[in-house]
DNA sequence: GTCTATAACTCGATAGAC
DNA sequence: GTCTATCGAGTTATAGAC
């Protein structure tokens, strides 16, 4: 049943690897040293000798998908695009993202909440993302009238929860709506742009 | 640290309670027995002479959190409320319920992910939520021209998107939009009223 | 660098006194 | 029913040969 991959690279590329599968699938608590080697296709002793041990091997592939998804959010955010094309620029960019890997982000969610003071430093180097300009934008649009009043902290939030959750949640998602995986991720292709559409039709006047 | 929490009820109460408390924090596989047991207050032995092992123990509590995230959902969906009815109805409760619970959700999908076969058909005790109603009741709307076009899959996913996810993603949330515990806890709140009416907004003609 | 062997330790589970 | 003591399996981590 445990698939030995032999995977290219170097050694430290494969236990890398191997170790970001095992821990998305298990998590730090349910991650073994010895899948995580199965899985490389080296021995357990390897482990040690590049990674000194299980906590600093479970923090570098933690940080590591961590500043993957999320520098592209500030240059989004902090750009000269207008309102409606930073939403349409965000979803489209962030779906995608999501889709290869799908993972990720109810992994990072899950370790976040059981380490919450040590992680939410760690992750984006203690930068976070900047949403001051955002939500200036979003105020000055009201003010000019072209959107309807709304408080801009649920656009935010309405906007991130309708792009993550369906990947957070997909078993739940695919048993209530009845999908198989491709009719899953046809849907979710299809959000790329259901998604900006669903908000912007939501707060235009 | 560990705050030793003498509870109220019978001993298997304050087990239940306590092993609650301890599977939520952590999750199974990062949950230990003894935490479970200081937490009730008791040693470590009742643990396995009330629920045989700690499998046994956190079956009973997964299945027990699941039942009580559900059974309110079919009634609305099946219901003979108007289409809008049922949005402000759905999120109005089923938020107010996770304001009351705001943990559950991320520990469920957290264990869906990893037993998806086991758990999927645990929970709900083999019934899943009935929405073909409720789609039926959206279709009706679009072609009656009282909503827009859109795909009801992309409906429903938005709307539990947006009640569920902010408490899944609540560090995130709070580090992003910078709120306090008493900002986030009344963001939610108006959250109530605010997701049915950004839906609604985006939906009507 | 990579392996085998094993030490050191954690944790779920049981035995048996009260 | 509840406790103390302990076993035994499974895991992380290290020692040491090659």
């Amino acid at each position: 049943m445990a698939k030995i991959q032999q995977q290219d690279g170097t050694t430290e590329e494969k236990i890398f690897n191997a170790a970001k599968k095992v821990f998305i699938a298990k998590g730090m608590a349910g991650a073994r040293m010895q899948d995580i080697a199965d899985e490389a296709g080296i021995n357990k002793a390897l482990l040690h000798y590049y990674f000194r041990n299980k906590e600093k091997l479970f923090e570098t592939i933690f940080i590591e998908m961590s500043l993957r998804f999320l520098p592209r959010v500030n240059s989004i955010f902090e750009s000269d695009m207008s309102l409606f094309e930073k939403i349409e620029t965000f979803c489209r960019e962030y779906i995608s993202k999501i889709i290869e890997n799908p993972f990720i982000p109810l992994f990072i969610l899950n370790e976040i909440n059981k380490q919450p003071e040590t992680f939410l430093k760690k992750m984006w180097g203690g930068k976070k993302p900047q949403v001051a300009k955002l939500v200036e934008q979003i105020e000055s649009e009201i003010k000019k009238g072209k959107i309807r009043k709304l408080n801009p902290d649920h656009l935010l939030m309405n906007m991130i929860s309708m792009c993550i959750f369906p990947f957070v949640g997909k078993p739940l998602c695919q048993r209530i709506l009845g999908l198989n995986e491709t009719q899953f991720r046809n849907l979710m292709e299809e959000r790329k742009k259901e998604v900006p559409k669903f908000i912007i039709d939501s707060i235009s006047k």
